[in-house]
DNA sequence: CTTACAGCTTTGCTCCGCAAAGCTGGTGCC
DNA sequence: GGCACCAGCTTTGCGGAGCAAAGCTGTAAG
């Protein structure tokens, strides 16, 4: 049966689920006003998730200066693409199991 | 893009998911017991979850006595497997998007 | 130099998951 | 009948997390 204990809790947050799947969706990086945007929520809001996220090793952020108005861009880590494929993997059972 | 706004609220949350995806993977209902070993919870945990789902019109419960030890069994509603459904259709929309 | 904007921090409120303890009514056993 | 046990359920309290609101800093634009 599905061991819902493994559903990673950092993960599993309709806020942070949100960012993991645009950063998973996609090879380039994201700024941090086009995840603000897609995601509709408020500076504070978002950087919060994204620090979390962060500290658990899930994604890394580089800050650009000197082209146009500075912006940040966010990037899936090794650690954190393997974390959200598990997560998936997850998803699928229940999936599977509930039709 | 996915709507993650509209990601249920009352069933993305690990223990609900739980108890939402076992009562959707057969048409039996499922004893209180039952839930309870396989989603290793304490009673007063689980109770609560379920009184939240019943609360939200997403399943129902009916005692049984009089044939060994009462138990309680506990069935989605019609509501509660539309709810479900739609939640599944917005996890679909993620795995696509993740790989 | 002044205004505007991007990113980020801090504070505080509110809500929720969860553990712990206890209560009630049905059941088995002597 | 009387007693112990178990199923289901309620209540209380604590800790943690999401989120809004406000403000701060540094960079770019005009």
């Amino acid at each position: 049966m599905i061991d819902f204990s493994k559903l990673d809790k950092t993960i599993h947050e309709k806020a942070r689920l949100g960012i993991m799947t645009l950063l998973a969706s996609r090879a380039n990086p994201w700024p941090f006003q086009d995840l603000k945007v897609e995601l509709e929520m408020s500076d504070g809001n978002l950087i919060t998730h994204i620090r979390t996220l962060e500290q658990a090793g899930y994604l890394t952020g580089e800050k650009f200066t000197g082209d146009g108005r500075p912006q940040t861009l966010y990037t899936l880590t090794a650690a954190g693409r393997k974390a959200f494929v598990d997560y998936l993997a997850i998803l699928e059972q229940i999936l599977n199991l509930g039709k």
